[in-house]
DNA sequence: GATTTTAGAGATCATTTGATCAATAAGAAA
DNA sequence: TTTCTTATTGATCAAATGATCTCTAAAATC
């Protein structure tokens, strides 16, 4: 028997509402693109363009009419995946003292797992990180000098204590909350609906522990 | 052309030291699992029995004498990287109340790293988190109950304040500490060499949240 | 040393899969 | 309506890949 291990097409039906109709090739394009977004994410980057293609309703040959190869579908779709995910008024947020900074970090945290906390995202992120692909890195570390490096800034600058954060407790705040979003997509496993209560106890403890108090 | 996404066989050596020697089944049987652990946590489930066997300097076929499928490979591999990580004796060390509370969760943590923090186990992990192996599953079901409801209890109990953490904290804990090893093998990102350092840093946090002094 | 057992190699099969190309027909232009 | 453009299909190729089978030679047994 001949038997591969790679997820392979999961039950996807094929477009039902089938119009088969010629689309003008920018329509085309992008339809092909988001579906190749949700079909990578379940089937992983080496889901097969024969499976994608069944799942858009066209023939596999077609895909060749919009991309010159596999490698650059993938490329679109991180593309897709990752263009304005990070919002750049995200910093603005960060440094604007006419806020609390318990505040500003409960905002940005809101915002940024309302935009990444999905399974698209979460799931090609691995993906693509598995795969050893660049992006990841890059991602990390733009997200790094963004906003997680003001965020420390104004912690520092905030904390009454002695002691102040290095870079190293920001990436553990940051994983513990990143890491809900792991469990629910990457592993599969119940979380809480809601995200923001534990994010909110996570950002409280570690203010408090640098002596900023929640009131 | 004829391209592929898959990672491939990354150049790696032949096992130059070949003896080229028929061994006995058991030792044979043991290095292609062993061979099999590295060659899957670097290409992924999907990497092919040819490079595989070529690494080991042995024909493709013969891995078929000892394993009925690739699928039973990957199982021996998941067998092998899974069994025996966690000690059931970290449940004991947790409930040991002769020792400080922070001490007990320093230690386990320090053990768990210890263990776990290996490019195999994180990413052939990762790996079979998103290709939906009920596995990962199980195993943070059991993680769950053997050591961190245990510890959720141990923290209850010492929790001098009126608040005590819940579940959700202790995930985010875990979390913080667990993204460390991701960063390093999934993302390939640098980290520190010691993370013990970090890990104190997280575990006062957190036990400081719950007025549980460090002194 | 002769005989038997079986670990291992080599050839080969059947699918799968990325990619190409000529033929077709839907829709726009005339 | 007729003509023209091109989005889309269907057939096909070549390489990759899991799996099988026969044969050989190393080691165990006698």
């Amino acid at each position: 028997m001949h038997m591969t291990l790679k997820p392979g097409a999961p039950t996807a039906p094929a477009n039902s509402t089938a119009p088969k109709r010629r689309l003008r090739p920018a329509e085309r394009r992008l339809q092909i693109v988001e579906a190749a977004v949700a079909f990578f994410a379940e089937a992983g980057l080496a889901g097969t363009t024969r499976d994608l293609s069944q799942r858009l309703g066209i023939t596999q040959s077609l895909l060749y009419k919009y991309f010159d190869s596999k490698e650059s579908l993938v490329e679109a779709v991180f593309e897709r995946v990752y263009l304005d995910r990070l919002q750049p008024e995200w910093r603005a947020l960060l440094l604007d003292r006419a806020l609390p900074l318990r505040e500003r970090m409960l905002r940005f945290y809101t915002a940024y797992t309302d935009a990444i906390f999905t399974y698209e995202w979460m799931r090609i992120f691995m993906f693509s990180g598995l795969a050893g692909a660049q992006l990841n890195a890059r991602y990390l570390g733009h997200l790094r000098v963004a906003f997680l490096e003001p965020m420390l800034g104004e912690i520092a600058a905030s904390a009454a204590s002695a002691r102040a954060p290095d870079m190293e407790d920001i990436w553990n705040l940051h994983g513990g909350i990143v890491y809900l979003g792991i469990r629910r997509f990457v592993y599969q496993t119940p979380t809480p609906d809601d995200v923001r209560p534990a994010i909110q106890r996570a950002i409280d403890r570690f203010l408090r522990d640098f002596g900023i108090g929640e009131r």
